[in-house]
DNA sequence: ACAGCCTATCGAATCGTTTCGACCCGCGAG
DNA sequence: CTCGCGGGTCGAAACGATTCGATAGGCTGT
């Protein structure tokens, strides 16, 4: 056992040695949490540098510190859904935004834990963000609250102690429907979002209202209903331009009694509709008026813009973000309700006798 | 110092003080690594119930495993950016499938890390995906390679040594360039992604070529420029139909002299291009071939369909994936080199004569 | 010249697990 | 009847850092 070589990477411990200080003080020259000669300061990046050090150990630092620097976003579905709704690429934008002074690492998480990766309940973060609060993410809530974690739901119906973002989707919705009801519209039908993960593309049933799991389509649906109590609805699988296509091909299909107005629960569903009035050769909004929901930027609309219910999407992740900081910081974090504003554009117009 | 309240968390320690036993039994309670009697199992359960433990502390277990179960990607720009790329969306979605037996999270990093957080210098991952190399990826790449931790680069040039996945993106850009040519095309005009983080919307000069620092772009080019070596070029700032129009209006401009084709990096840019000359009351492709790259489902197109080169994305990202659990497993990672499909749509024809 | 004060450094405790080797005990085989 | 074996449990040593209180000089003010 003579030059037994330990090939193993050098701690902050042998940098120490090597530079003939405390670990202590390697430490400090290393988090700067202290003055340090420049001398040692030098003696110690000079061994490190020989050693091959790489600086401290996140995760031993994050269990002294009691802080990883890690926010978890969990997201209901697959994440390439995620990626590609506009919204939430949005929201998320807002959110790293909301979370900058703390600098930390955003940890993308599904909440379909289901029974393989304990994901969720083991992961080294220090705080989460829940979005859309399917019955799944009440679940994945129970777990974090047990965990004492802080954490910040966005859109979804936590129970009244947990900091929520939260928006007036029922009336903004209504909203948008007094809207086209002043334009003397009465054959109205809507096309909304999934009301379940299931995500099935078909007739809205009162029995799938009850059932519903996803807050957002409910809400919305409600402030509709509110105004056009009757109208006839389907729910998308998604929300989609393409989606918005296929539900406005059924909507639109019998010419017999098609109605004059489709108010769709997403901008991009909106401009699937639009798409699928033009197919039809369906002049919009001459024959149809359309209005969405978001107030996104949405293309391949012509010269068209989009009536729609304006939601401040990059303002709720930095609100979270913002709730999440404070919480870091030992302050209490409080529900913050946002509003949408409606936005007449040119899709919708009087009614045709 | 009567009963003096101690209101931190209950830690294993705890939980196996009131069950009775060893710390290291409670331990292996929760992790299943060993066997316990049923009855042992139960009375640790019942403890940890009773004093509101949610399982171990996953700092502190991933200190001392060794691991965190977390893969960091890190993206060059924005973090809006990369949602707002139907390339990068779809590659991670292939991410999270290749990472899927690993049930590892996701950690979304810029490699922007400049002066404020030290990010990915002491991130607590296991691994890390670097996308796009441009300079600053460089550096990136020096940091994780001195952490000693897995790495694997998508299309960026890393040396030899480190795992890389590549496209062949000269070859394919060639390729639609030949089909171009081969209908008749002698004025063609080029629109490139960004060259630089500097993301100028400029004509392309050898300069600017020669400082560029995104490689897929000049890959891209060079391919391009070995069938049409002097077709003029501008780079765009952005992968972006927005993008496109904008650069397609610069190029078309001039009636007098017009090229009869332009060829995209993008299929992005392709359709901003296709929209400005119908903007101009051009018809493509009578008028004007366009041509685009990537192979995205891109909708705003009526019946065309895009002549293209689909890059296998999702491919990608899974094969990035798949190589980061190799190496975590302690088998050797090898390079990918993934291979484009040349698509012919309807979007280019015949050149006019 | 002395009390007092900073500053730079050091030691040692701590963060909460996991894991490895030892130990005990009961049981089946010889 | 004894030996060996294996399941179940225990102790204690890592894991690699951070941080707090203590210490030793060097300096200022009087």
């Amino acid at each position: 056992m003579s030059s037994q070589e330990t090939p193993r990477r050098p701690t902050i411990a042998d940098v120490a040695r090597q530079a003939g200080v405390a670990t202590s003080t390697a430490s400090v020259v290393f988090s700067g949490k202290a003055n340090v000669a420049t001398a040692t300061r030098e003696r110690v990046l000079k061994a490190a540098a020989e050693l091959g050090y790489a600086g401290p150990d996140p995760r031993a630092a994050s269990l002294r510190r009691g802080r990883s620097g890690i926010v978890a976003v969990v997201l209901e579905g697959h994440l390439r859904a995620a990626f590609l709704d506009p919204v939430t690429t949005a929201m998320m934008d807002g959110l790293t935004d909301g979370l900058a002074d703390l600098s930390a690492g955003i940890l993308l998480m599904r909440d379909e834990s289901g029974e393989e990766g304990p994901a969720i309940a083991d992961a080294p973060v220090d705080a989460f963000v829940l979005i859309g609060c399917s019955g799944r993410t009440k679940a994945s809530l129970e777990v974090v609250l047990g965990r004492g974690l802080p954490v910040v739901v966005i859109e979804g119906d936590a129970g009244e102690t947990v900091p929520r973002i939260t928006l007036d989707n029922t009336e903004a919705a209504a909203q948008v429907a007094r809207h086209v009801r002043d334009l003397g519209h009465q054959d109205v039908a809507l096309v909304t979002l999934p009301l379940d993960s299931e995500r099935e593309r078909l007739p809205v049933t009162p029995e799938r209202v009850a059932n519903a799991t996803i807050d957002v389509a409910v809400h919305r649906l409600s402030g509709t209903r509110q105004v056009f109590p009757d109208a006839p609805a389907i729910s998308a699988s998604g929300s989609l331009i393409d989606e918005g296509v296929l539900v406005g091909r059924m909507l639109l299909a019998d010419a017999e009694k098609r109605p004059t107005a489709i108010i769709a629960q997403s901008d991009l569903l909106a401009v699937g509709v639009i798409r699928a009035a033009e197919e039809l050769g369906l002049r919009v909004p001459e024959d149809l008026s359309v209005a969405g929901f978001d107030g996104i930027a949405v293309d391949g609309l012509s010269d068209l813009t989009l009536t729609t219910s304006v939601q401040p999407a990059v303002e709720k992740g930095r609100a979270a973000g913002e709730q999440i900081a404070r919480m870091l910081r030992g302050e209490p974090a409080v529900t913050q309700h946002l509003t949408c504003v409606f936005r007449a554009g040119t899709t919708t117009a009087r009614a045709p006798r």
